[in-house]
DNA sequence: TATGAATGAGAGTTCATTCAT
DNA sequence: TATGAATGAACTCTCATTCAT
């Protein structure tokens, strides 16, 4: 890229139009695809429709894009970046204790439910079970997720001076509030339509979190 | 029926014969069905797959089940049926109480998982956003599991003099406990083969729930 | 049948009853298959169907029934039957002249059509462009018909010592007869609902073939 | 499209090759279809056959119709266009009389039949009680037809300033012909083969229907 | 880059007919 | 006679992917 810079000022101003409109496309298509997969759903949704949504032709999609899975994996992709952003951000804010924890958890259920319903719906629905290649993927991006709260959790335990009864412990915390994240998004995003009191479920779900987190330290004193 | 009987003995006994070998060719095939969509997905197992599978013509899959989808929604309701039943069972011989509870838990994953992986993966993975049917489906499903988790909640309660502290406190505990339920069997089923150390695993995750419930008692007197 | 009366007076009259039940079986057969095409359309209308509808089992009505083909190919010999009897009787009534023409064409839409709107769509609808054994029986239904009618012309003919001005005036004439009342039938009973009215489109329909008729006689002198 | 013309004299003809290549296919397809139905009946053709049969791909059937039974609607259209041009053109060359109306019968059996026996097959067999929907569609299409006949009815009363006898009688007269070029179409067309004599029955079939129609008349002094 | 017509394998589903009981 | 489960070929339709232009 800055290659060709050097060569031409003139094809430089032009290619960097070429690239912002290519940047344009690329992000066209894809919330295109988004707003499909979650309103239609993955199989039902055709790369035709895809297309006409994102107003280009079915060859250009496959331009940008290897094929139909490829694109629900980089929908996952920003989404899974998305995700870590919000809770990582709430979580530094407030420092590694519990509080930081309360406050990723208030930010996943109040900014990222909220805010970004087709991305949960992309995650938690529509990729799941649908091909070895996305289910690896998924567990990529879950791994990383619960990765990140693990991190977190051990900050917290060290800066706390405790530790977690099992080996296990630690890891089976972040798989299950990532469990809970996604049951309780799930429930009352696309099953009900709770999203006027999801701060209050929100509130309890994480209530309910930093009990249980708790409850796994050995020594068990509470915030 | 009686009446048959009485006219002849051996007639009845052809139909009883029947009528086991009808039911014999239905399990038949819903386990075929069970074991392709566990291990090769929904959309991947065709009808003539499961007819081959099953030893039965494709009309023959056709004349026991309406359709694909009521293949896999027979499959949801005994699973739903199996998960009730080995979570009921374990709570009410420890009566209500939280170590009924405990038990409930340690059943879900000793028990369910380990024994009834592919119900697991037809439940948490392959019923998972197919068609608006089976969404319904499944949700009618959670929501029962979910309303036999509350009352056990309720119930505790009720023994031991407290309550919620919150009007949504109960449910989201019921749908958090089903999130870890969900995830934990998920992440150490279908993508770590844990199987060895589900028993460890199950403790954490029980432990963890335990805690969540009682931080959201008005008194948090732990057990 | 006469020799098994014969050899045994008692089993004569249980035969009897037998050949009665045969009779009233392949009737009730017949009729069920009627109703479901005349309603459903001959290839909406699943075998299975026809056996529910007439209380028997799908293996009875292949007794009965050689297949599908031949339930429609009875259906419209009993049709053909019923047509011919219908316009021969008024015919004959009012002797070999105009009159008698009249009042066929009056019973064919006054009666006939009225009475069995089932079979005429048998005959008209639900017979049309099935297969090649069919299209053959319907040609021989329709032969049988426009012979008859070209008979009468003929009797009439020499009644009123005239004659028809070419050589295939007189089948041409029949053919004519059986399209108008064909195509009036269709219209009126199938695609409008004017069975209020029937005896005035009737009328109409008949001055219409009388008029038709009396100007293929070399000498027009009508009636 | 001037605009692109004026940009591009290449584009723009490539363009236009491709549209007129388009609309090559679709009239290849439909011929093939009008073919097929014509000779082998309209279930028995199966859409791979027709696919075959215009050289192309069974996707492309799809691509250019929406399904089967569009194919046949799209020939029953081009064919009711067919036909009411035909008896059209014939009946106001001769201006609004009783010999515009013996020329209009000529020219659909001179002309229609014998050019066209294929859309005769499809309009008269194939079309006929196959679907709600074709019925529907047939329906409209003989209503355009009788509607054409009643007008021209109604013109030639003016002219020759007669009325009709009753309230039905010009709706029941063109019905009738109808009727009548159908079942003689039928007839000598599709179970006998008298293409060689079908001047001379046309000849026949139309004296009748003036004949027909003169009885209507109220006053009947016509030729 | 950009198009969109073309492919064709593969899916789910139906149903006339048979035959062991 | 009587049953009705069993067959399996045949059908319509979809859609991810390719490629000539």
């Amino acid at each position: 890229m800055p290659a060709k810079n050097l060569k031409n000022e003139k094809l430089s101003s032009s290619a960097l139009r070429r690239q912002r409109e290519r940047e344009h496309r690329y992000q066209t298509i894809l919330a295109a695809a988004e707003k499909l997969f979650a309103t239609e759903g993955y199989h039902k949704s055709s790369m035709e429709q895809i297309a006409d949504a994102s107003e280009v032709s079915v060859g250009m999609v496959y331009f940008y894009f290897k094929n139909k899975e490829d694109l629900i994996i980089q929908l996952m992709d920003e989404m899974g970046y998305a995700l870590r952003s919000t809770l990582g951000t709430a979580f530094k804010k407030y420092g590694a204790n519990m509080e930081g924890f309360k406050q990723a958890g208030y930010a996943f259920f109040e900014d990222f439910c909220v805010n970004y319903p087709e991305k949960c719906a992309i995650i938690f629905r529509e990729s799941v079970g649908k091909s070895p290649g996305m289910e690896q993927h998924r567990k990529a991006l879950f791994e990383k997720c619960t990765g990140d709260v693990r991190k977190a959790l051990t900050a917290v335990c060290e800066n706390q001076g405790v530790t977690f009864k099992g080996k296990y412990s630690a890891e089976v915390i972040a798989v299950s509030i990532m469990g809970i994240y996604e049951r309780v998004a799930y429930q009352y995003l696309f099953w009900q339509d709770a999203s006027h009191d999801i701060k209050l479920i929100g509130r309890d779900a994480v209530d309910f979190i930093i009990g249980g987190v708790n409850n796994l330290f050995n020594d068990s004193s509470c915030t």
